[in-house]
DNA sequence: ACCTGAACACCGTTCAAGT
DNA sequence: ACCTGAACACCGTTCAAGT
C-alpha cells in the first residue's frame, strides 16, 4: 500500500480549507508576508504566465521559502482561492454601491447605471482580471461563486423594486435573468482579446437591459409563476 | 543548466500543436483506440473527477499504456483540447441547424427558437457538459473558442437579416450582443448547479432575447456606427 | 512566532524494446 | 503499424531544524 496520504488531502480540499488561511497572521511582519505573496502571485501569473505558476516560483518571487507560504494557505488551491475572492468581493462592493446610488430611479437610468458599474467593475487592472478569472475554474469555486453572485443579484433586486417607474411580477427572476446576461456577456467578452467588442458591449448592453426590464415590467404577473 | 525541454515543451504548446492529432489513425484498431480513448477521459471526469484527471488514469480506464495515448496526443493539453473540440463542434451544428429552420420567420418566433436550440444543445448531456466546460479555462481555448463564437455568431447574424418582420442597422453588432447575452448566460446556469434556474432562463430568456431584437431594430441607424 | 529548504510521493512525458 | 512500461524531470507538500 503506497501513501497516498498528501496527494488525497490535495483532492480533497473541502471549500471550507480553501476559504481560510491556515494560519491567520499575527504580526505585522507576517501580514505583509502574505501582502506579498498576494502580489507576487499575480506578478507571475501576469508575467511567466499561467502555466508557470508554481508555489515554489511565487514563494521565491515574493522573497520567502516554500515553508513560509505554506504556513498561510493549505495547499496552491487555497492561495489561488483567495487571490480569487478579493477580485470577486471587489466587484460585488462595486455593484453595491452603483446599486445604493442608483436607488428609486427610473428603468432607464437604472439601465445604464448598472451597466456601467459592471462593465467599470470588470475592467479595472483589465490584464490581472482575465488572468484571475482564467484561473478560477481550475479551482472548486462553486462556493464562493455562489455567494457573490447572491450578493451581486440581491443588490439587482432591490434596485429592480426601487425603480421608479416599473412594477415587476417576479423581480426574484428577472433580476436573476438580469445578471446572468450582463455577467455571462461582460465574462465572454473578457476572456476573448477582441478589439472593440467591448464598445459594442457599451452601446448595446444598455439597450439590451432597458428593453428587457421594459418588456418584464409589462408583462402580467402569472407568466412566471411556476419558475423559482 | 539543468534540462527542461521536456517542461518547456508543455508550457509553450501552441494551439496548432493542441489542434491535431500526433499521428492520424490508419487502421480500424487505433481509431478504435482514440475513441476508447475519447471515452475514457469523460469517464474519469465524471467519476473520480477532474482533479483525478491523470493521463496513466485515462490510460488505464481506457485499457490501454500511456505510451499508447501519447502516440496520438502530443501532450494532456490536446487531448482535453480535443474533447472539448468534439463538444463544441457539437454546439455550432446545433445553432446552424436551427438557423436554417428558423429563416425568413418574424422575430418573435426567431426569439423562441434561438434560446430553445441554444437551451437544448447546451443541456444535452448537461454531466458531461458541464465538466468539459469547466475544463475548458485549464486550457489554452481562445483559438478555439473563437472560431466556434464566430460560426455561432455569422449564422446568427444570417438568421436575424433573414428576419421577416425587422431590419438592422447593424446586424454584425446585434448578433454579437445577442451571442453574448445567450451563451453568457447559458454558461453561468450550467456552471453553478441551482436548481430552477434553468426554468427560469427558459421563461426570461426569449423575453430578454426578443425585447432586445425589437429594440435594436427600431434604433436609427447611426447608433452604433461608432463600433466595430 | 515565524522562517528555511531538503526530502517525498505523485504526475506528465519519453524512448528503447517488443508484437 | 502499433503497443508497452520503466525511467526522468518537475511539482505540490511536509517537517525537522533554525532564528
Amino acid at each position: 500500500m503506497k501513501d497516498y496520504s498528501g496527494f488525497l488531502f490535495a483532492l480533497s480540499q473541502a471549500p471550507t480549507d480553501l476559504q481560510k488561511a491556515r494560519k491567520t497572521p499575527r504580526q505585522a511582519r507576517s501580514s505583509a508576508t502574505v501582502e506579498t505573496i498576494f502580489a507576487a502571485t499575480i506578478q507571475v501569473l501576469l508575467g511567466p504566465g499561467p502555466g508557470a505558476l508554481t508555489t515554489t516560483r511565487v514563494a521565491k518571487r515574493a522573497g520567502v521559502s516554500v515553508g513560509t507560504l505554506y504556513q498561510y494557505f493549505p495547499n496552491k488551491q487555497a492561495l489561488l482561492y483567495a487571490v480569487l475572492q478579493r477580485h470577486l468581493s471587489a466587484f460585488a462592493d462595486a455593484v453595491d454601491v452603483a446599486g445604493r446610488e442608483l436607488a428609486g430611479a427610473p428603468l432607464e437610468k437604472i439601465s445604464q447605471g448598472l451597466v456601467v458599474a459592471f462593465l467599470e467593475a470588470r475592467t479595472r487592472d483589465l490584464d490581472a482580471s482575465r488572468a484571475i478569472y482564467r484561473l478560477a475554474d481550475e479551482l472548486d469555486t462553486e462556493v464562493l461563486l455562489t455567494a457573490i453572485l447572491q450578493r451581486v443579484r440581491s443588490a439587482v433586486t432591490q434596485l429592480l423594486s426601487s425603480a421608479a417607474d416599473a412594477r415587476f411580477s417576479d423581480v426574484e427572476a428577472v433580476a436573476q435573468m438580469l445578471c446572468a446576461a450582463l455577467s455571462g456577456a461582460t465574462r465572454t467578452v473578457l476572456e476573448r482579446a477582441e478589439a472593440g467588442s467591448l464598445d459594442v458591449l457599451r452601446i448595446e448592453l444598455p439597450v439590451l437591459c432597458h428593453a428587457y426590464l421594459e418588456a418584464a415590467s409589462r408583462r402580467p404577473s402569472q407568466a412566471t409563476a411556476a419558475a423559482v
